[in-house]
DNA sequence: AGCACGCCGACT
DNA sequence: GTCGGCGTGCTC
């Protein structure tokens, strides 16, 4: 009996292996199996059981089966995680043995034996009396320097073939000795010590949730599998997320839940403990174990993880709760990128689990899901600030502050009361602007802001790679005062200390929380609330919350819209609504000053309205007509390299092979590409399928590697992933070896 | 992906 | 001369 096995290694294809008779009783499909693989020793899974070899290998060439992965009571992989990583790895265009890894870490000690050698007393006494080999003493003398033992990654014997014979030589003698390294794994039970003094759970108080709500949410439980969106803020959110995972611990199920930030979920796992009579865990990258067993006996908990928490072996699950589920933190930036907020949906499938996405801005793809139910918040008015839009086009000169910002900041501080000065700082990404009415030169076909070369003087759009030259005026008003734009912190706090000398002002960006300890130093100073003024960028909003302030000031609330990705209405709109919340409701005279040189775009009137309906149904009517998410599909492809021109090559090769598989007329000229727009536009439920590029990646030269990517975008789903899946096997079979590499990404998020 | 081998430039 | 850089091939 043969047994195809695949490894946790970038490689497709699988490998075959004897089944001794030995293990013949338990191997099966699903069991994780260790196996010598070329020199060494992994731990890899069994996807199907033959008696014949496949064509091609040789019996000599078999191997057998070392043995079954002893575990934790499941016999292997259980087989809900297994077909997982077979979903993902589907889902995703990944290697199935890629994604294995996500749902099973490979047992480290397995994978790799960490030995450690030592010096024996009679190696040290060969030291004294000089009875060692000249050839080997060195070696000899390094183990004996170190009184723990020097570990073999450190000698690295894998390079010198010398090392390796003087390794034997002084085993042979017994003058060192070679044991097991340990190592140390298992999921953290969060210490309180630790994290307390860090975070402040003060700083949120849960919203008891209204009874027909709980009603509501305890109904959806019983017709599981089933998703729902909690649309509100992190108080209302976080009342519902204890009440709802305490119900479903006393059922004897456990809960799951996702969030994008560490520090943010630090926080979660601390106001959940605070708040639920269960067990916590906070599940960090790279920990792994299984929970929800001891003895034996399952016991209910909570866990509270970044991403890869999505893949927690967590038995028995009766909630899946991704809060901010439109955070881009979600989505792994590497092979396989998953994004877990759809992973949480498989799972939650397969455990006839409720799931919940939580936001206070929920993102248009689960907005516009067609089977998800809706809770949200109910908001009075008065339960808002009084929110002013200023437009900057109307202010004279260039200072950052309006009239009206600059008196509203001058009387906050003069009744001792808090601002916060919010810049959004992304977007500075070299755009062109209007300084007077704040147009913005966008790629015709694919409605992205050109990113603007100043050397080549040139516009370039990032997903058509279409160019055109600098225009002489303004395509909306007329005017030639075209400019880039650019107002950093540094700016803004010079501009605040000129203007309030006396007021204790400080600083939240990316510069400023470059350590740990003087992030941790200063979040500590906003939260004792030793300042007047706050100036910060979004950096405010990865950690935990801040308490309402009298007045926020968005310094420039349309930057964020200039990135050149469609999404960056919708980040725009997400960041503005966040910042609006650091302000107190009107009643308790809170007040926000949004300047802005765009007072009518769709995003800037719902966010002074307060009605978010405003920005999402134009900004889904313009994703409709320009062909985007989550109307239609992207699949981004990457190819890097080191000889641009060849690159660009084999870029051009795929694109060639996409248009046979799909069978797409070609249309990467930015002439043809714009007649494939329309027709586009004509269908909008159109299934036509357009490739765009390849284009040249903006971050140019990044250790010495280049890339293309490529665009597939249309409205079938699944034509759309097997064909690019095909179109890779062809361009990885015309060019092996590592001098290209070829990535994909389903659903790309982040693509500015 | 890892981990070997093997071929080349710069120094203990 | 060796040490360590990286390019290439293989893993049942």
């Amino acid at each position: 009996m043969f047994a195809d096995v695949i490894v946790p290694r970038h490689l497709t294809k699988t490998f075959t292996y004897l089944v001794p008779p030995s293990l013949l009783s338990r191997v099966g499909v699903g069991q994780r199996v260790v196996v010598p693989f070329g020199r060494t020793t992994l731990e890899g899974a069994v996807i199907g059981l033959t008696r014949d070899l496949p064509s091609g290998v040789n019996v000599s060439q078999i191997k057998a089966i070392t043995s079954v992965s002893k575990g934790d009571g499941l016999s292997g992989y259980s087989p809900g995680m297994f077909e997982l990583s077979r979903q993902v790895a589907e889902e995703y265009i990944a290697p199935w043995g890629q994604c294995l890894r996500l749902v099973a870490p490979p047992a480290r000690a397995v994978a790799q034996p960490k030995w450690c050698y030592m010096a024996t007393p009679q190696g040290r006494l060969a030291l004294e009396q000089g009875s060692c080999p000249d050839a080997h003493l060195p070696l000899l003398q390094r183990i004996a320097r170190r009184k723990k033992g020097l570990s073999a990654s450190t000698i690295q014997l894998s390079r010198r073939n010398s090392d390796r014979q003087a390794l034997l030589f002084l085993e042979a003698q017994q003058w060192i000795l070679r044991s097991e390294g340990t190592v140390s794994n298992g999921p953290s039970r969060i210490r309180r010590s630790e994290t307390e003094s860090e975070l402040s759970t003060h700083v949120c108080v849960p919203i008891a949730p209204a009874v027909e709500v709980m009603e509501r949410i305890q109904m959806l439980m019983q017709a599981c599998p089933t998703r729902v969106l909690i649309d509100g803020v992190l108080d209302y959110r976080v009342g519902i997320m204890a009440r709802a995972a305490q119900f479903v611990l006393e059922q004897g199920r456990s809960v799951l839940i996702i969030i994008g930030e560490v520090v943010r979920a630090q926080w979660l796992a601390q106001v959940l403990q605070e708040a639920t009579t269960y067990p916590v865990t906070l599940q960090s990258r790279g920990v792994s174990g299984v929970g929800g067993e001891l003895n034996g006996k399952v016991t209910p908990q909570i866990v509270v993880g970044t991403r890869s928490a999505i893949f927690y072996p967590l038995r028995s699950i009766g909630l899946i709760w991704v809060d901010g589920e439109e955070d881009s933190a979600l989505k792994e930036p590497q092979e396989p990128h998953y994004h877990a907020r759809e992973v949480a949906w498989m799972r939650a499938q397969r455990e006839s689990a409720l799931l919940v996405y939580g936001s206070a801005h929920p993102s248009l793809e689960v907005r516009s899901v067609g089977e998800i139910e809706r809770v949200a918040q109910c908001s009075e008015p008065d339960s808002f600030p009084q929110i002013e839009l200023v437009d900057m086009s109307r202010e004279y000169g260039g200072a950052p502050f309006s009239a009206t910002l600059t008196a509203a900041l001058r009387a906050t501080v003069a009744q001792q009361d808090r601002a916060i000065l919010f810049l959004n700082r992304r977007g500075y990404a070299g755009a062109l602007v209007c300084r007077d009415c704040g147009w913005v030169p966008r790629c015709a076909s694919c409605a992205v802001a050109f990113v603007y070369y100043r050397e080549s003087a040139r516009l370039v759009c990032r997903y058509c790679g279409c160019r055109e030259s600098l225009p002489e005026i303004c395509g909306a008003c007329g005017a030639s005062r075209l400019s880039p734009i650019g107002e950093g912190t540094e700016r803004i706090e010079q501009e605040v200390r000129r203007l309030f000398p006396g007021a204790r002002i400080l600083r939240i960006d990316r510069d400023t929380t470059r350590g740990v300890v003087s992030t941790r130093r200063l979040w500590q100073q906003v939260h004792s609330r030793t300042w007047d003024i706050l100036i910060g960028t979004q950096a405010l909003f990865q950690r935990e919350p801040i308490l309402p302030v009298g007045l926020v000031g968005i310094v420039h609330a349309d930057s964020g819209l200039h990135l050149p990705d469609f999404r960056a209405a919708e980040r725009t709109h997400q960041l503005l609504i966040d910042a609006v919340n650091l302000a107190r409701p009107a009643p308790s005279g809170g007040r926000v000053i949004l300047q802005t040189s765009l007072p009518m775009h769709h995003v800037m009137q719902a966010v002074a309205a307060h009605d978010p309906a405003l920005f999402y149904d134009e900004e889904i009517e313009a994703r409709r007509l320009l062909g985007y998410p989550p109307v239609q599909h992207l699949i981004y492809l990457t190819v890097s390299g080191k000889d641009r021109r060849l690159t660009e090559l084999a870029a051009q090769r795929w694109v060639s092979e996409l248009h046979k598989i799909l069978s797409v007329r070609p249309a990467a000229t930015p002439s043809g590409l714009a007649s494939a727009q329309q027709s586009l536009s004509a269908d909008p439920q159109s299934q036509g399928i357009v490739v765009l590029g390849p284009v040249a990646a903006t971050g140019v030269g990044s250790r010495g590697t280049l890339g293309w990517h490529i665009m597939v975008k249309g409205g079938d789903r699944t034509a759309m992933r097997d064909g690019v899946r095909r179109s890779l096997e062809t361009m990885e079979r015309a060019y092996p070896g590592r001098s290209f590499k070829f990535s994909v990404d389903v659903d790309p998020v982040d693509m500015g």
